[in-house]
DNA sequence: GTGGGATTTCAGAGTTTTTTGAAATGACTG
DNA sequence: CAGTCATTTCAAAAAACTCTGAAATCCCAC
């Protein structure tokens, strides 16, 4: 590289150190969130660089095999984390990330209950299938089984509908979510002992 | 322990079976938490009986080797989801589930911060290291990557901070906090139940 | 159509994580 | 303390997961 100006060039470097170091770590973490490595790193190279990026030149900042970003990109595609851009002057496909940090870890929850609550939920009304059989011959063991299987349930079904509320794709607000505990007085430590929400079950199309 | 008259056995079976299928979900999911699948498994198998249990009671029922019961029971003891109980009547060490599931989904919560978003903060605090001194002649492209690499922080920090808040040790309040937000108006949208009824049981956004 | 690149797919190689099992250590009792 | 049984540790095996690369497919301009 020439020196148009030798201190624009050492802060051009910088720049892509700093894009290499945060693209690393986002990898790192991604692995964390069963998310794979190389979709992180993507998602992160497309965000902080806020740029458009065809295949070859991921593949050549990142280090990684063809299929692999091809994977990688549709994946980030279905969560809608990423888009597709075309540019007039190429025929390549073109993928840039949604910019907005929010709808960033807004659509993470997203995946994240689609995967990992909503199979439980599943499994729970499937095994509560099995259990109220019990009922006539209710045995201590018995009622306790169906009580704590209820309890997880309802816990999960919370979860569950609060995401839906704060960070499903309508949208409105993690950050409003995120806003409202932030200032909301943690009730101190006074053991409210009704455990009142009922079966206020919202049964999704689940199985069974 | 129990007493089966004829139709408390085949009840009893039941029960059994709708505890194994349990233990089995909650063990799928482990490894999507980050969990390993047998520690999974020995807490839902301890959360669902009930029961103390000793390592031989939940290496036989789980079929898994001794060393292994003893590394996720260690992990769980480290949590804090489960408990040490001595009987009197032997010599072995038992151990028993909170029962409370709230709690357990404060471990959950608590630990997954842990690993994931802080060392995240780290890292992000690092990169700022390298990111400031693009001050001078900041480029449009250098303000962005400040710029983006402080949206991150900022919505991590609160995640972070909301969850010392209500999934801390003190342990105030998942439930509250879960409650609070339920029945806080979202936005500037109507409760309408426009997509209530959606599917559940769909398939994973294609992660490879 | 046809040619030429862009994209997708997927079997197998490579990597990481989990589990086993047996030896070492610890803990209690007589 | 010596014996007995419980627990922990850890190297190596097994399982799970990710990535590669080349062949197959798609897509568009001519």
């Amino acid at each position: 590289m020439p020196n148009p100006s030798s201190t624009n060039a050492r802060d051009h470097a910088k720049l892509i150190q700093a894009q290499d170091q945060f693209v690393a770590s986002w990898g790192r973490m991604g692995s964390v969130w069963g998310i794979s490595r190389t979709m992180a790193e993507v998602h992160a190279l497309l965000y902080i660089t806020g740029e458009p990026m065809c295949t070859d030149q991921i593949m050549d900042r990142l280090g990684v095999s063809r299929g692999n970003v091809s994977m990688s990109v549709r994946a980030l595609l279905d969560w809608s984390v990423i888009e597709k851009v075309r540019l007039p002057s190429d025929r390549k496909e073109y993928y840039q990330a949604e910019l907005d940090v929010w709808s960033m870890l807004r659509a993470i929850a997203r995946e994240r209950i689609k995967r990992e609550v909503d199979p439980m939920l599943d499994a729970l009304d499937e095994i509560a299938q099995l259990a109220p059989e019990v009922k006539s011959s209710d045995t201590q063991e018995a009622r306790d089984l169906k009580q704590r299987i209820d309890a997880v349930r309802e816990g999960f079904e919370l979860i569950t509908t609060l995401t839906h509320k704060f960070a499903g794709p309508s949208g409105a607000g993690l950050k409003t979510a995120a806003k409202l505990l932030a200032k909301a007085p943690v009730g101190s430590k006074r053991p409210t002992r009704t455990h009142s929400a009922k079966k206020r079950t919202k049964k999704n199309g689940g199985q069974a």
